[in-house]
RNA sequence: GGGCGAAUAGCUCAGUUGGGAGAGCACCUGCCUUACAAGCAGGGGGUCACAGGUUCAAGUCCUGUUUCGCCCACCA
């Protein structure tokens, strides 16, 4: 066992390289058969010698099935409306697709002349360029400064074009002049009065950002440039009133940071209010639940304030859209199958060149992906699943979407939790980026420190739904974490090369006060990890794994029982060690398996263990813990830190053997007793004499007092005393303020008389103990001085 | 304009029913002790942003303030 894992020559940091994905892959193939046939089902395959992807066909066909069924409901829509366009992408995109960002822009305000000569209406705008599309100036309807000019016509500078002053509720009077420009083809806003008030929509640009030919002589400029020449053209013609600096959001395409056009254009529309109310319902009343909480409102009020969902997009990768349109008779079809010719007058067809937005099909993957339309065994496994994993920056493209069409499509919600993480930041808060150059390549994070580092790295101190910041530091901590388990490991393998845990019986073994202590502690391990994962603590989870291997068994078990493993003759103890080692360490593999996967794989199967593989093994489950155990372990181990505590103080060498008085009540006595061979073992002490309390104290000792007893460590010679003293002075100090403190706490009426007995008890207690340590730190120094 | 999060050791962050302030890194001291120097042992370091309030008791609950960060938003 030693030698094979030896001899591969690996270290902890190969594991989650290609051999061991491979692995891994084989075992999931094995033994996880459901699994992979999921991701198989996943998968697209891409043929680049067509124009589009050919995508896999069971999604696709899950795709078409409710493009068409939504279709047929009156759910998905074509129609005229304002789009975000993005003239760099050239397609359409969605409202979340767009990112708001505040500029420094300008607003101007010009001047429109009534037809008849009469005087000017002025009309503020922060993109000049569409006055070239203007078709209506508007007001308030109860605003006394135009009342009198609504109906009347006015001349659209530079265009020449007559249009008329309505009245409509929308414009805020407050506003600037109070008079709004009206452009139905390039402003949502306008585009709704225009269709209130019978507008003409007149479309000034073309897709690519362009002006079109019904910009007159801006025709073939780019907008911003139309926009410089226009300004400047109306303010020679005097039709310019002023400039002003203006704060305002401005809109941005995700993907390319283009800043978005407002366009009118025909596309084809998801009519979400039908589909959100249900998704709103499943949160509201508690068939969805959110970690943390707080991303519920987040997740409703997006939902309340829902609008139709763009799904055309102008790309050339996707989904196709599933719909015909007839050459001849101008029928619309949207079908399954693919279309040779018109279903209604047999006439030629053609198919939409659109496809759909990415998070369409996405939106269907709790399903697609297991089968549907089908009835499949999968889906009725799968379907619902329990959690979701996610990152916060996709409630909305991806979680909420799912959620509706899962209630949709499947009559039910596709999962019962939905666990949001925080972004990974780089290490000065930013957001990784492209254009900054700032992000990490989690590949190159995993070759060089291994991917259970990495994983680890992750879930470690951070809470759920916080971004998190990357830091090098702490990946190299995890990576020492990993080794460190390793290393045990090997510790372990090296000592188990004769154990088998077959026909041991526990009830029949010699336990040590290290085993029975170590036992007790995995027990506590097990319950905390097991309700911290419960409540969704994974950093807290991964802390107590954490401090439980490093700090208990690395630390303290496998040390103490080095001798009992190294000592050939004691046969029953070194079996029981061997046999406890074996079971906590093997205990341990299986709970820290969700955050260190191959790690603990590849030690596991070099471990007697039972079944295939550990990603198949049971979760522990938590035995006894015996609490006089762990008191009494706790006691030892507060000796054996005095004692070294006083060690490094009177900088006695290393290799020193020390003599060790220890002062302790007869109760105490037998107990200390038998950790002896751990205080000699762990503390470098030479003899370890037991004595009453009221023996004389020796004067030429360092001394610790620690749980009800009195350390002391007598070396003539190597004992500065003037610095023991000064040792002590300092314990005395920090006793002094805990006594203060707990006593003052005691002497507060309204504490005895208000807080719970149990709190009571426990600082009553504390006072004792402190108050009996502070006298016999006092006395030793008295001892001392006088 | 609306909403959310954060503020704790020099740095990055934990701290979930309110009951004696923690980790990692960095720093100081001593150790190559037969699993591990990517380690072991010991040590220093904090008025938990600020101001009020609730409570016997507040890092933790409430109110307000400041400073960062994020999300949402069709006032030209």
């Amino acid at each position: 066992m030693v030698e094979s894992l030896a001899q591969e020559g690996l270290t902890p940091q190969d594991l989650g390289r290609e051999k061991f994905l491979e692995r891994t892959w084989q075992w999931k193939e094995q033994y996880g058969g459901r699994i992979i046939e999921q991701l198989k089902r996943l998968g697209a395959s891409c043929d680049w010698s067509r124009e589009r992807f050919t995508m896999d066909e069971g999604c696709s066909r899950a795709v078409r099935e409710v493009f068409v069924s939504l279709f047929e409901k009156g759910l998905i829509y074509r129609g005229d409306y304002i789009v975000n366009w993005c003239p760099q992408c050239g397609t359409a995109i969605s409202d979340i697709e767009v990112e708001h960002e505040e500029e420094e822009g300008k607003l101007w305000h010009f001047r429109y002349p009534l037809i008849d000569g009469e005087g000017y209406v002025t009309v503020a705008t922060t993109r000049p360029e569409t006055i070239l599309g203007d078709t209506a100036v508007a007001v308030h309807p109860e605003d006394e400064r135009y009342r009198d000019l609504v109906g009347k016509k006015l001349v659209l500078p530079g265009v020449g074009r007559q249009i008329p002053i309505v009245a409509d509720p929308y414009v805020d009077p407050e506003f600037g002049s109070g008079a709004v420009k009206v452009t139905p083809a390039h402003d949502p806003n306008d585009f709704l009065i225009g269709l209130r008030h019978g507008l003409e929509q007149v479309v000034v640009m073309a897709p690519d950002g362009t002006m079109n030919e019904n910009a007159g002589k801006y025709q073939g400029m780019d907008r911003l440039e139309c926009r410089e020449a226009l300004v400047a053209d109306f303010d020679r013609e005097g039709y310019l009133v002023k400039v002003e600096d203006h704060l305002h959001a401005v809109g941005h395409c995700s993907r390319c940071d283009t800043t978005i056009e407002p366009l009118l254009s025909k596309q084809w529309f998801v009519r979400m209010k039908p589909l959100a109310e249900p998704a709103l319902e499943a949160v509201r009343q508690g068939q969805i639940r959110f970690v943390p909480e707080r991303f519920t409102k987040i997740y409703c009020d997006w939902l309340e304030n829902i609008r139709d969902w763009c799904i055309s997009r102008q790309l050339w990768w996707g989904h196709r859209i599933p719909v015909w349109y007839c050459q001849d008779c101008d029928e619309i079809i949207a079908s399954r199958e693919d279309l040779n010719q018109c279903p209604h007058c047999g006439g030629e067809v053609e198919q939409d060149p659109d496809v759909l937005d990415t998070w369409f099909s996405s939106a269907l993957w709790p399903f697609s992906t297991l089968g549907w339309p089908d009835d499949t065994e999968d889906l009725n496994y799968f379907y619902p699943t329990s959690v979701l994993v996610t990152g916060r920056d996709i409630i909305f493209f991806w979680v909420a979407r799912m959620i509706f069409m899962g209630l949709e499509f499947m009559q039910e919600e596709p999962f019962r939790e939905v666990l949001i993480h925080g972004l990974v930041l780089d290490s000065q808060g930013r957001k990784m980026s492209k254009s900054l150059g700032n992000g990490i390549d989690p590949l190159e994070v995993i070759e060089e420190y291994g991917a259970d580092t990495l994983r680890f790295m992750l879930m470690t101190s951070t809470t759920p739904g916080n971004d998190m910041r990357f830091y090098w530091e702490r990946v190299e901590n995890c990576r020492n974490f990993a080794n460190k388990i390793w290393n045990a490991s090997r510790f372990a393998l090296m000592n188990l090369t004769d154990f088998q845990p077959e026909g041991i019986e526990e009830d029949q073994l010699a336990y040590s006060m290290a085993d029975r202590w170590i036992l007790s502690r995995l027990n506590r391990t097990i319950a905390r990890v097991t309700e911290e994962l419960e409540e969704y603590q994974l950093g807290e989870a991964a802390t107590t794994l954490y401090e439980f291997i490093w700090g208990e068994f690395c630390d303290w078990y496998i040390e103490m029982i080095k001798p009992r493993l190294y000592a050939k003759e004691d046969g029953e103890g070194r079996r029981t060690s061997q046999y406890v080692l074996w079971k906590v360490l093997e205990t341990t593999l299986r709970l820290l398996h969700p955050f260190m996967p191959f790690i603990t794989e590849e030690i596991w199967q070099h471990l007697p263990h039972g079944g295939p593989s550990i990603c198949v093994a049971p979760w522990p489950e938590a035995g006894d813990t015996d609490p006089a155990v762990e008191e009494e372990m706790e006691r030892i181990m507060a000796v054996i830190r005095g004692v070294r505590n006083i060690r490094a103080e009177m900088n006695i060498p290393p290799g020193k053997k020390v003599p060790v008085a220890i002062q302790a009540p007869a109760g105490l006595q037998s107990q200390l007793e038998a950790g002896i061979p751990y205080i000699t073992q762990l503390a470098g002490v030479g003899t370890v004499t037991m004595q009453e309390p009221v023996t004389e104290k020796p004067r030429q000792a360092a001394a610790a007092m620690v749980g009800g007893v009195e350390v002391y460590v007598p070396l003539e010679g190597l004992i500065d005393i003037d610095k023991e003293i000064a040792r002590l002075r300092k314990e005395e100090q920090n006793l002094v303020k805990e006594v203060e403190r707990v006593t003052k706490k005691l002497q507060n009426e309204n504490f005895l008389a208000k807080a719970p007995a149990e709190v009571v008890a426990k600082e009553r207690e504390k006072e004792k103990e402190y108050r009996e340590k502070l006298a016999k730190v006092r006395e030793r120094i008295a001892l001392l001085e006088g």
